[in-house]
DNA sequence: ACGCCTCGTGAAAGTAAGTTTCATCCGTGG
DNA sequence: CCACGGATGAAACTTACTTTCACGAGGCGT
């Protein structure tokens, strides 16, 4: 039997609790019960059981299933499914996030964290965007095809610098980082035509990373730069300018941002090296992957 | 020893999926082929009946409802729910990129860039969701009252740990850091109750970082770990343990996105204790920054 | 090397959830 | 007053979910 009306609405892809309340004077009073239940809060109906259900809407399991019907659903499971779903989807945006600001004094942790991690995410996104790929492939040309890469970069900058001659070691690339300037400039001093000098730099004032480059240049290597501010001094001694895009923020979370863009930028150039050359990088890695073997133990596994 | 240390298990609020990829190495092999289909596709295993989620496991019932409650739920409807709801947030990217996973060859840079970029946003910003404020509150708590603080970490992860170990002493705390495992032992045996040892290891089975974690907890040390995998070795040594988000990915990109969103933890961290002491800080802050102003030239301009 | 123990596993029994059937109730119109 | 039809819930029924249990593999100590 059942002539089940089988409205056939746009509940595709639509909204369900729309279309719910839009058939809502069409159904039997005891089905309206419960239409009036799940529309007021789906995401509560979408935990409750068909018999929790009936039971809160005055009436029986039978007619929370023909309501399911009357709406489009197959069954109960279904619409339960359906009403999380939706209930996910309209859960509104972590507001109350200070972005881009600083820190309230009387911030609680939680709130901390979603700052910062807004701020830190959009770094990244937005370093991204802004990123030239033509500059990118520039540098990632020069560096496959340098002799030696020397890498420089002081403070902040200096654990960017120093992961990206890592990065570069491992896929079998002759990369050096200089904790030290007067190392670096010796470095510099025998650097020469096919060779390139990074320098990275933050602010791109960074004096000591400035005059590394500076030198590196003079002795014809090919010279990058990687730095927030497109028109600081350090740009005025790189053949090529990378920009990363951290806002201007506090001391506080500041440093951390522009820190993961450059990583970002830095892992790009690294990944497009590696592409460049995918059998030999390969197996310098499984090498590497393979060193490091003996100093991991046994995966962690849950007691009964 | 090993009092299982509470697991940051605040799926509550943060990504289910994450939650689940995190907990993946340390399943059992039948419920990880469970968990890779959840992954996988969260939104069709929501569909999907227990018996028909099994036989596409290759398993039976039995094994998908422990693995529902290894991953903290009640049992299988309500991670059907959950998972509907989640695959309902995450609103897909717009364009094909190619998420968490593998770079293709042919890629070009553009394409690199907005892959990368892309992931490693989504494990700062997942980290972010699935990090518990409650277990921070305890870790910045142990933080500000220590006597002295270690921070260990070995490989990529070392890069973070002497971040933290720079930031912490810039805001004068008396925190360190040693790339040597043999230093960093001997360190670990003068701690005592009240220091505080925070142990890095992406993988949490770094035994370098486990045994130096140990002596520090053996003598009387707060311990805190650092890691992907809340139920790897590492999490058995450690009083506090936080986690990050960073999926599983190849050895090309993945390697950055877990450091990144290990910064942000650390930055966190960092915001935390900080903020505890504002004055105290600042103080700090301001003298640092000073120092290295006479290494700076004129200011650069931000492009309009 | 042996046996013990633990852990992972699926078959099957058991329980709960969802679905169908059907008798009843109630209002309406002949 | 009775016939009718829709709405409704009790109960039968089916399917889905959960628990129990026994087996087998692999590790560990003797």
């Amino acid at each position: 039997m059942a002539k089940s009306p089988k409205i056939s609405a746009s509940h595709e892809h639509g909204g369900l609790i729309v279309h719910i309340s839009g058939l809502l004077p069409s159904l039997s009073p005891a089905e309206q019960r419960v239409a009036r239940l799940v529309v007021a809060d789906p995401a509560d109906a979408a935990r409750r059981t068909i018999t929790d259900l009936a039971t809160a809407a005055e009436t029986s399991e039978a007619t929370v299933i023909r309501f399911c019907r009357s709406v489009g659903m197959d069954g109960y499971p279904q619409l339960r499914i359906r009403l999380a779903a939706e209930a996910a989807r309209r859960v509104e945006p972590p507001d109350a996030r200070v972005v881009g600001g600083d820190i309230p004094p009387g911030a609680d942790l939680a709130q901390i964290i979603a700052t910062i991690a807004f701020n830190d995410a959009r770094a990244v996104e937005e370093t991204a965007e802004q990123l030239d790929p033509a500059v990118c492939e520039q540098v990632v040309e020069a560096i496959g095809a340098a002799g030696r890469i020397d890498v420089y970069g002081a403070g902040a900058s200096g654990f960017v610098a120093s992961d990206f001659q890592q990065k570069l070691h491992r896929i079998g690339r002759i990369a050096f980082y200089f904790p030290d300037v007067h190392t670096a400039l010796t470095s510099a001093a025998l650097l020469g035509r096919g060779d390139v000098a990074v320098g990275i730099s933050h602010t791109g004032t960074t004096s000591d990373v400035i005059e590394v480059l500076e030198q590196a240049r003079a002795r014809g290597a090919t010279t990058v730069a990687l730095t927030n501010f497109p028109r600081s001094p350090i740009t005025e001694v790189a053949d090529h300018v990378l920009t990363t895009a951290a806002r201007e923020t506090t001391y506080r979370s500041g440093a951390t941002a522009s820190r993961l863009a450059q990583l970002t930028v830095v892992d790009c150039l690294f990944v497009g090296v590696a592409a460049r050359s995918r059998a030999r990088t390969k197996k310098a890695l499984e090498a590497t992957a393979q060193a490091v073997q003996s100093h991991r133990v046994g995966p962690g596994r849950r007691r009964g």
